[in-house]
DNA sequence: CGGGCCTTGTCAGCGAATTGTCAGCACGGC
DNA sequence: GCCGTGCTGACAATTCGCTGACAAGGCCCG
């Protein structure tokens, strides 16, 4: 867990990196906007603690040029006392967080802790099976990497023995799963579905155990 | 982009209700703990902001129950002047950011944005997805930078849009998020809307996945 | 207070994509 | 070789989403 502190008075730099260092940071310190800026842009790093009062170059502007090269890591910014009205511009300038000089270092802690927590709860939601992968925020399907139209049903059915985790998944529990069992559907009309899916995707990938039902190939052989 | 707004002062309450309205949320509020509870719990906001004192459950407690069940949406709670400790609580208790009271509601409608920007993983204001670039201080939109007038209806279903990150949102969830789910809509209307910005923006932008909803093209590839 | 403009919900019709059904075919198991 | 299960292609029905028009409501300005 990587930490920049941007900060120029020597005394406060060495607390922040002493109480970051104690909550399990590594601390990085900086004195200067510069310095600041070509670190931000070019490490990557878990949170970054950002003083406004900088020589060489103000952290409002080093904030804002983060931001418009598309660095998006958490920022928290030190505030003089009292300057609401540069704590807005802060946050609009896209700080995630500020804390007004002086503050209590437990309370630096705490809320560095609630960023990086905050920062790291987004999971890519994609899931691979053999040469398939299924993103289920795009609701989109990929074989080997090519995008392949399916429709909303056949995505349904994808999904579900995908979460099945290559299980033979039979008839009747997918017929349940996909429609309601309040309106029936004739058996065939589930052949006909894994028939259309197959024909995109080719062989290889909807595997039939006769008897007993559908499983994906490749997941679990 | 619906708001809940927890406090039992009526004042505040409307105060809250009319800046943060104006801000283009969609806000509802509430005035007991356990409504609190049971609303943050089951619904799904994309901001509350939560007085600590509370009739019939504290805050706090209703803070950790959410938490504890898993919800994670952003939470700004309000303190009393001065009680740093309170906050340092509230912090570890879950919540994504704290005012103190009194405070200017310019502050806090910054802070609110700032919070659903971050929840949503983006670290600035302004916000490109493809040749679309909103604006969200401003409540503005722009194709291709050239400014194109959208009203604040159709702003808000871009702006959920956006900040969902390309995802495929399904139409429940965008009447849900554009209107509180009190007043009903046709389904219809959303289609409406849909058709009114597309002509606006031209084709490209909104995409259909049919069976599923409406998405941002162009966000992720 | 009245008038006009802007916004937005509703309706009805349309077109296309999706999907169920059917009938015949293929293939595997015994 | 026979039987049954599952596959396929064609076709038709249905659902879904789009569009344009219209009307109701809201808001600003005179």
């Amino acid at each position: 867990m990587r930490a920049l502190v941007v900060e120029d008075d020597q005394r406060i730099a060495a607390d922040l990196d002493a109480a970051l260092g104690a909550a399990g940071f590594v601390v990085e310190t900086c004195a200067d906007g510069e310095d600041a800026w070509f670190l931000g842009d070019t490490e990557d790093y878990a949170l970054i603690v950002l003083d406004l009062g900088l020589p060489a170059m103000d952290g409002l502007s080093v904030l804002k040029r983060w931001r418009a090269n598309g660095r998006n890591m958490p920022v928290l910014v030190l505030t003089a006392r009292g300057a609401w009205m540069e704590r807005v511009e802060g946050i609009e300038a896209g700080a995630d967080d500020y804390l007004p000089k002086p503050f209590r270092m437990e309370e630096l802690v705490a809320r560095a802790r609630a960023l990086v927590r905050r920062s790291a709860g987004q999971g890519a939601a994609v899931h691979s099976i053999g040469a398939l992968t299924l993103d289920t925020n795009r609701m989109s399907v990929a074989l080997r990497g090519v995008p392949v139209r399916v429709t909303a049903l056949e995505y349904r059915l994808l999904a579900y023995l995908a979460l099945s985790n290559g299980r033979v998944v039979p008839p009747g529990e997918l017929l349940e799963h996909l429609y309601g069992d309040d309106d029936a559907r004739e058996a065939n009309a589930l052949e006909a579905v894994v028939a259309r899916l197959r024909r995109k995707l080719g062989a290889g990938v909807i595997g039939t155990r006769r008897g007993f039902g559908y499983f994906l190939e490749g997941s679990a052989a």
